[in-house]
DNA sequence: TTGACATGCAACCATATGGTTGCATGATAT
DNA sequence: ATATCATGCAACCATATGGTTGCATGTCAA
């Protein structure tokens, strides 16, 4: 079974996916016809983009009439920060000294 | 040609490179023997998981001998937050507000 | 010097992924 | 009512990905 949190990363790992979540963030509730518009490929593959963002709760729909309204969710990304990212910000500092320090020693020899 | 931030975000995107990682985290400048310890795959594959993350700029490593040294380099997980996470923060709030609006009019139904 | 040890390289395999085409369904407008 | 519009569903395809096995290379230690 997939966790949240891959399923989040495994979502942002696609260019495309991250277009379409930039083009929510320029311009929110858009429909799948608006998403396709300028795109490179069919509506279909946009579909199965928006489905795993969906599935990744980074984006959430409402469906007006016959069209599907995208909204973006910035729950999950504030979640990867949080729990994954910010750690890594607490020992920044000591991760590059070792790294340097490392670095150095290579070139004592 | 992938791009720096992408090759970044498909690195994170497996569990296991997040793990190595997270091991590295834990232990800094550990060897490719000892970052097989206790893992359910082989020597081969976390080579090449690891091969992932120096070409991502994730992880650099130093030549001790037949050793290889693997460290943590925060920088682009840093770069992760500050050119891509960061400006979802900045507008959270309008996310959420537009989000929930969205929902509260799919209930007037 | 020779054997053991740490790692690299390459071929190969199964499955996941990203994309396509074609058709089905349900809402809207005339 | 019916044609059109927005979307969903399913089959299919090519390539990417994650893993394996087998062998090669270079370093250390006896």
């Amino acid at each position: 079974m997939k966790t949240d949190i891959d399923k989040v990363f495994k979502a942002l790992a696609d260019p495309h996916r991250r277009q379409l979540l930039d083009r929510l963030h320029a311009d929110n509730g858009q429909t799948l016809g608006e998403l396709c518009l300028d795109a490179s490929m069919t509506r279909q593959a946009i579909a199965k983009h928006l489905g795993l963002l969906e599935a990744a709760n980074l984006v959430v729909t409402v469906w007006r009439g016959r069209e599907k309204l995208h909204y973006l969710n910035p729950v999950p990304i504030q979640e990867i920060y949080e729990r994954w990212i910010h750690k890594y910000e607490r020992h920044r500092v000591r991760a590059l000294t070792d790294l340097t320090k490392a670095l150095e020693e290579k070139c004592d020899d």
